[in-house]
RNA sequence: UGGGGAGUCGCCAAGCUGGUUAAGGCACAUGGUUUUGAUCCAUGCAUGCGAAGGUUCGAAUCCUUCCUCCCCAGCCA
């Protein structure tokens, strides 16, 4: 137990687990793959993979990926790179009617964002389920060769009407005795347009009374007279995903197929397909295996392609890309980072068990990556006026401030103390509460990287507003000179010079929704929405920040972490807060 | 009341072919450092593994019964 192996250091979860027990019993050992997808003829004719293990993140291009497929992408590219493998790049096209290529762009973009690739061993291994479409198409000949499938001509209404319950058997459909030349025939014509959407539907013959929904029967090739971002207008018949995913995983020489928990009812019929594709001769074992894992659940956040759509729809958030989004464009915008996600995943894991995340995790994360990697800076955010009263009037003087307390060769620069001062309003105080140890009269601050000061009182406007606060400096203490140890503070609080100070909007965000679990006590989740999710406020930047540009990042000190936003210009500084500080102040 | 899964500290999560005092992370608490009430460092934090029985010299790990939660009746994925 006193020996914590450093070379130990690879988390442990059941996929591991069980990619080593195969690795060790050799299971993939003999396993062929011929530079790219193909059937067992084609795959014969290759070689002994490389690729110790082949997964696959497969997306449909229907949406913006979000942070739950970052807990899918990390897991199945990390665990090609730990096991020396290879993970694959699949848009899992089959549904001709949502998919585009602006969806298929934003998800190639947000994986590289996130580190990774699909290449390994010069090949590229980025697919289309649709580069398969032919290949379906002759396994379902197979199959109705061999009588396990049928062409159904029941409407759908029918169908579902003849499925049974939960508790009660399904019925047969009057077309599951039709002969094999025969369902080939409709099949074909099928195929060839001879018949409207709906018209007829292919269908598995397994069982319709088995006790698992997804064997009685389930349909496998609609009709869909719908233009592909692909194939275009080649086809009007669409494989289903139940039988378009084992086929894709199998041609692609795929080992470890993962997938989530809802998907674990749909094993058996994974299995039970590629086993008949296998007798028919089309596959080679070793066949790849299906394992589930539970998906991200985050509080306070929606993650559902369904739900997030509606909120881009709906005009409830400003598109995909909006800072409060739980998308990966979003989160980018918002200031979130790969490193961060990582970390994030790292630190939840890998389990079968229904979780719930708390939001502060995933903060927790970025703050944690963010206060390695962010140079500081100074920013006043509710600015309140601060004089310095035994300071001549046109009295400049460099201070010095570090880029990073804990990195010092990243050097540091200067910054114009003035007579007036932007300093925050939540830093003085007029009448203390308990344990304040900022500005409040008689007390002595530091004004960090340059004096200490004495409060001597503060002015108000005729409403009885603080408008501006007054103090003394004290000579001899300046940051980073002998004497500044000579008075001891226990305040010290950030400012800019009104002179140099440049203005800024800051979007401060917080979460999107209000409770917990959205939509689980309020029946519709959109009743949850936070009305009051961003606020957008005009503040002071020290003058260092002049040239801030798009996806700039730093920590406002005292603050939190910030990112120039997109929307940026010189003359409209756009800045995004991404996350505050810990405060464990009140 | 069918089938498939899951229940280990506030949140995650190892362990689960039975064997000393139940890993680890996060959160939290208390000290210390600190010119960010940040960071950092140190220490603490489950006689308990959904519950009840049972087997055993010994059980989170095996058996029995029960409880709770999640998923499945798209020509979506």
């Amino acid at each position: 137990m006193t020996n914590p192996s450093p070379t130990n250091t690879l988390p442990s979860n059941f996929i591991r687990a069980v990619i080593e027990k195969n690795i060790e019993s050799n299971r993939f050992a003999e396993k062929k793959w011929n530079g790219k997808p193909g059937d067992k003829s084609h795959h014969n004719k290759g070689s002994i993979d490389k690729a110790k293990i082949r997964t696959r993140f497969p997306p449909e291009p229907n949406g913006y990926l979000h942070i739950g497929h970052a807990k899918s992408i990390f897991l199945n590219f990390g665990l090609a790179k730990d096991y020396n493998g290879a993970c694959h790049l699949r848009f899992d096209d089959t549904n001709p009617e949502k998919e585009n290529e602006e969806f298929v762009k934003g998800i190639i973009d947000n994986i590289k964002w996130l580190g990774f690739d699909w290449n390994f061993n010069n090949d590229s291994n980025l697919y289309y389920a649709s580069d398969y479409f032919e290949l379906m198409y002759s396994a379902a000949e197979s199959l109705i060769h061999s009588g396990q499938a049928y062409v159904d001509k029941q409407t759908a209404e029918q169908i579902k009407n003849s499925r049974g319950t939960l508790t009660t058997p399904g019925k047969d459909s009057p077309w599951r005795e039709n002969q094999p030349a025969e369902n080939l025939k409709l099949f074909k014509e099928m195929k060839l347009g001879k018949y409207e959407d709906g018209a007829m539907v292919l269908r598995a013959k397994i069982n319709m009374a088995s006790p698992n929904m997804n064997l009685r029967d389930p349909a496998i090739y609609r009709i869909k007279h719908a233009k592909h971002h692909k194939t275009e207008n080649q086809w009007c018949i669409y494989p289903m995903y139940t039988f378009a995913h084992p086929i894709e995983d199998a041609l692609e020489s795929i080992t470890h197929s993962i997938c989530t928990l809802e998907f674990e009812d749909q094993r058996p019929f994974y299995e039970w397909l590629l086993k008949q594709l296998l007798k028919n001769d089309l596959l080679n074992e070793p066949l790849p295996k299906q394992y589930e894992f539970a998906r991200l659940n985050l509080t306070y956040v929606v993650l559902s392609k369904r739900r997030l759509i509606e909120l881009v729809e709906k005009n409830l958030v400003n598109g995909w890309d909006d800072p409060r989004m739980p998308t990966l464009i979003g989160a980018k915008r918002r200031g979130y980072t790969p490193e961060g996600f990582k970390l994030f995943t790292e630190r939840i894991g890998v389990s079968k068990a229904d979780s719930w995340i708390d939001y502060s995790t995933l903060e927790d994360c970025m703050r944690e990556v963010l206060n390695e990697s962010s140079n500081r800076r100074v920013a006043v955010l509710d600015p309140l006026k601060l004089v310095i009263n035994n300071l001549p009037e046109e009295f400049e003087e460099d201070c010095l401030a570090p880029n990073h307390p804990k990195k010092p060769e990243l050097g540091k620069r200067t910054i114009k103390l003035t007579k007036e001062l932007w300093i925050e309003k939540a830093d003085f105080m007029e009448e203390p509460e308990k344990k304040y140890f900022r500005l409040f009269p008689g007390n002595q601050v530091r004004l960090r990287y340059g004096y200490v000061v004495t409060c001597t009182g503060c002015e108000k406007d005729k409403d009885g507003n603080i408008i501006k606060v007054l103090c003394e400096y004290l000579p001899n203490t300046k940051s980073g000179t002998p004497g500044s140890d000579s008075v001891k503070v226990k305040g010290n609080i950030h400012w800019v010079s009104t002179k140099y100070a440049l203005d800024a909007e800051v979007s401060l965000y917080d979460r999107l929704f209000k409770t917990e679990h959205p939509g689980k006590k309020s029946e519709n989740y959109l009743d949850d929405i936070n009305l009051e999710s961003v606020k957008k406020i005009k503040i002071k930047l020290e003058e260092n920040l002049v040239n801030i540009e798009p996806s700039d990042q730093y920590q406002f000190e005292r603050h939190g972490y910030f990112i120039c936003d997109q929307e940026s210009t010189s003359e409209n500084l756009k800045i995004n807060r991404t996350v505050t500080l810990r405060d464990t102040w009140k």
